[in-house]
RNA sequence: GCGGGGAUCGCCUAGCUUGGUAGGGCGUAGGAUUGCUAAUCCUAUGUUCGCAAGAACUCGUGGGUUCAAAUCCCUCUCCCCGCGCCA
């Protein structure tokens, strides 16, 4: 959510932001209901004044011991009216923050200018390219082959885009979690197992409406949402609290799944389990003052490539364009990985600087003395690692002619053996 | 799942029986006073609208009763104690 203030002042600058986010948004109906909520709350005010006053003259003259019948007849009046004005404001009122919650960040100046992925910028490209002297498999021939993933029966139990991974698979799954919540806790990194679901107004916090229908599973009959990703999770951890400013930056590890309907997703990446319904995440969470944010996003983008280098998987980095990112980031990296299966780098990890965006939706503030006057936090996501995209690379990037899978040096203490 | 108890300002707490301006303490900040290693006193302290003055809101949530609700009634959520179930 932005700061209605900079709205009004500047409502050029966010028609501007819209347009190059290649977003449709009613931005006069919202300077319109702004307007109008504020005129409301003053005319409610008022009312709820003349109101206090005659309650305060009722109370006295009964304590006086006088007939108060007439004043109370007024005062019957007043209520009535207020009754009637409140009902109007709450629906401006809800209107009004529906339309707000729905109004994208301002981006960086950094970010490129364009309406989809064509317009990413490059940042950074490492490691070679692997080149094969035999005929290059994709994941999906490879874990068949080697009886690693079993898709048909999964579509049988759950449906399509759903897997059983088997046999050493899931002991590298394990292994590439095992040492991600390594890698920063030995960062120092704070580890966090947060709830796999999370209740609505939590999920509105955290993230911008339209993504419920396309991206959220919700449990039935329950005020629950499967969260998407761990960010979901602990960006609503610390809702509506004032945290003391002393305790930031505050760098979190997330390991959780994370459950995705893929809803607008339909023939892409159709099999295997690069796009899929759930899979395991570590993910960094950091809340910062809003002077470190900056820097901190610098930081995280560079640990999520010091992990790939680790891995030894080469990877590019992305500037993603304004019509491509986010709406509640103000800028994103995305780490591409080289997948020699489809001849291509694809997204393995996202790394997004939210400002005091998705702080102003939860109500996230700090202030460093109990009298100071409130700030809002700024809040940070990255992917470390997304374990079942990875393994793609990794299966991939990591084939031999006779058809397995080497094991990156770094892994090969937690799986316990050099080959699959 | 059942029975009982609870939720008040950053923290602790009074008020609820009997409806009528939510009081105190701690912490923190600013100020004053006294000067034996510190103490005492004053003021401020959450949210919204506002340049400000100010006003309104705020007693877990949402309803209801009433001229008026922290207070009475109902719903839900969460916490504590006991019982049941359970990896």
């Amino acid at each position: 959510m932005l700061d209605m203030k900079i709205v009004r002042q500047d409502p050029e600058k966010i028609q501007k932001m819209l347009r190059d986010r290649y977003v449709e948004f009613d931005l006069d109906s919202l300077l319109d209901l702004d307007k109008k909520r504020r005129e409301y709350i003053l005319s409610t005010d008022d009312l709820r004044k003349k109101k206090n006053e005659m309650s305060l003259k009722i109370a006295e003259t009964k304590k006086a011991g006088q007939d108060a019948d007439k004043i109370i007849q007024e005062m019957q009046l007043v209520s009535r009216q207020l009754t009637e004005l409140e009902e109007t404001q709450n629906k401006t009122e809800l209107e009004y923050s529906k339309l707000i919650l729905t109004l994208p960040n301002i981006f960086d100046q950094t970010v490129p200018i364009g309406e989809d992925s064509s317009a990413n910028k490059e940042v950074k490209k490492w490691g070679d390219i692997p080149k094969f002297d035999f005929q290059v498999s994709d994941h999906i021939d490879i874990t068949q082959k080697l009886n690693l993933v079993d898709l048909q029966r999964a579509a049988k139990t759950a449906g399509a885009r759903f897997y059983y991974l088997r046999g050493d698979l899931v002991k590298l799954n394990q292994s590439l979690i095992q040492f991600a919540l390594d890698f920063l806790d030995d960062k120092g990194f704070t580890l966090f197992q947060p709830p796999y679901m999370i209740n609505k107004k939590s999920m509105e916090g955290a993230i911008i409406a339209e993504d419920f229908k396309d991206v959220i599973y919700k449990i039935d009959d329950e005020d629950l949402y499967l969260i998407g990703t761990a960010e979901h999770a602990m960006a609503s951890m610390y809702a509506d609290e004032i945290l003391d400013g002393a305790s930031f930056p505050m760098r979190c590890a997330a390991i959780s799944p994370c459950f995705r309907k893929e809803a607008g997703a339909h023939g892409k990446d159709q099999k295997g389990i690069f796009r899929v319904h759930q899979f395991e995440k570590v993910e960094q969470f950091v809340f910062s003052r809003p002077e470190d944010s900056w820097k901190e996003h610098e930081k995280m983008i560079a640990i999520t490539e010091e992990f790939f280098q680790k891995l030894e998987i080469p990877y590019r980095v992305m500037l993603l364009s304004s019509g491509d990112m986010g709406k509640i980031s103000a800028k994103t990296y995305d780490l591409e990985t080289w997948m020699p299966g489809q001849n291509a780098y694809r997204e393995t990890a996202s790394c997004s600087n939210c400002l005091e965006y998705q702080a102003r939706r939860l109500k996230i503030r700090f202030r460093d003395r109990t009298n100071e006057d409130t700030k809002y936090v700024n809040t940070l996501n990255s992917t470390l690692v997304a374990t079942e995209r990875t393994m793609v690379a990794i299966i991939e990037n990591f084939q031999t002619k006779d058809g397995h899978i080497e094991i990156p040096k770094q892994l090969q203490k937690y799986v316990g053996k050099k080959m699959i």
